[in-house]
DNA sequence: GGCTGTGAAATTGTTCACAGCC
DNA sequence: GGCTGTGAACAATTTCACAGCC
């Protein structure tokens, strides 16, 4: 799930599976929860529920951490935070860099779950030199040319990137360079990096766009025919957003590139909705 | 990877994979960048390089869709960015609303992504009187008061969550009485839902965690010893956070909760660093 | 009696490798 | 000759179900 060239069989790192991996956070959110709650222990059932997984799967999840519970009785709420966070490595401050501050990377900036956990926002860089000692979540942002500097006084190892995609690319080579070796890319591209650098990827509209799949799965099974939305009137006609949007949308080409008949879509080759 | 009560099989939706409806969008965007550079046809091995993943399990996915590709030559840009933008219901208009218009909610209600792929924002709601009838993104928040009136006049059946977690559930109730069948949350909890709504999460701060344990590890393979970060001096003392840590961060238990000696962690239970 | 820890089974996802077509 | 489409092998993940301990 991790972007960067794994080559490597990816969970060589000390046997824990990926997919617990991402969810050691969840339970810890879970547990910081109930541990400001003053609550002493849960059972996997309980914590599994406000976790939102199944109690299977946290047990699994669980023993490949050790032996952290006690049977017939549950976990140690604290100590579990405590095993958890080591295990993700946040009993150690990791400073990280915020590149590209403009509306999301502000939104980054003022971010209070970061510093919650282990994380410390240590600089804010944008390329726009007019926003260069402009105050942005009670600190100063620093310009592109001082990047380097930067990343190496403070020990950087994290970056995050919210620039456009454009200069994505350039950043993680710049960040890179200067001894990053894991990156957070809001920026809507691939970033193509050398083995031994982390990159996960946030792609806001992606998230949508797989939420749409399943929306329109589900209006074809009201109805036998492929109905526009859930609700009902309006849908202001004009296919194409209000703003700026892209005149490239979505055309239906004339039919098959070459050649003449082949088997329709999956589903019939109907398009539902065709902006004329 | 959706998260709602999925019991069904989940992936009956018509015989596509989750994991591939979950890189269509990764294609399309890859696509789109061709198309807009007027490239008539790619290969697989070409657009999956652009899209980050590899050839293989790019033809997978498109098998599952259709034979789409003409064998000897490669895929036709235009054919194959309807075919997947009908897929993934783009080729319909998908109005949106944003519950909570704090930065995260500004910063997505400017986003352009959005736009650009069949969504629209229809509307901006807050809680907040004040925000009501300030203009973001070129368009006046809406209050609460209104959301449902909001939701069914415009037809909305997707919902974008960004409000604070202790919202975020209630919200989130409100959409689903109203229409709203599909959710996307930024807030850090975790919804329960009905049966039938789908919810994504987007959490900042799970990625930056997954990040710092692979990162941890690497510290872990260049010497014998955990040394800090990547890079050298500085760390500026004080573990926690500069701004509101919550001071409950990471303590570490006095050992196990009951009973002696058991075996120690997977990696040896010393605290690599420990706030004194 | 209640609840964890974990082998084994079931399911899902990825990669290989090659037949089939242009 | 080049490249897609896809069965079959392989790998990862999830779920089941129950032995083992408190």
């Amino acid at each position: 799930m991790a972007t960067g060239r794994t080559h490597r069989p990816a969970t060589r790192s000390r046997g824990i599976p990926e997919a617990t991996v991402a969810r050691l956070p969840l339970y810890l959110r879970a547990l910081t929860a109930l541990s400001e709650r003053s609550v002493p222990t849960v059972s996997s059932e309980e914590l599994a529920a406000a976790a939102g997984v199944n109690s299977a799967k946290l047990r699994k999840d669980f023993s490949y951490l050790g032996s952290y519970g006690t049977r017939g009785v549950g976990y140690d709420v604290e100590y579990l935070v405590y095993q958890i966070s080591r295990e993700l490595g946040l009993t150690q401050d990791w400073p990280v860099v915020i590149v590209g501050i403009g509306n999301l990377g502000a939104a980054l900036a003022n971010y209070g779950g970061f510093a919650s956990r282990g994380f410390r926002v240590a600089a804010l860089i944008d390329a726009d030199p007019a926003m260069a000692g402009k105050p942005v979540a009670g600190m100063p942002v620093q310009h592109t040319d001082d990047l380097e500097k930067i990343i190496r006084e403070n020990g950087v190892s994290i970056g995050v990137i919210a620039t456009p995609a454009g200069a994505a690319q350039q950043v993680s080579e710049r960040l890179i360079a200067a001894g990053v070796t894991s990156i957070l890319n809001f920026a809507p591209t691939v970033l193509s990096v050398p083995d031994g650098v982390d990159v996960r990827k946030v792609d806001l509209s992606i998230e949508l766009q797989i939420l749409a799949f399943h929306e329109q799965r589900k209006a074809g099974e009201d109805s036998a025919a492929p109905a526009p939305a859930a609700g009902a009137a309006t849908a202001p006609s004009a296919a194409s957003a209000g703003a700026g949007a892209d005149a490239s949308a979505v055309v239906p080409p004339a039919a098959r590139p070459a050649s003449g008949a082949r088997k329709p879509g999956p589903e019939g080759d109907v398009p539902a909705v065709m902006p004329a």
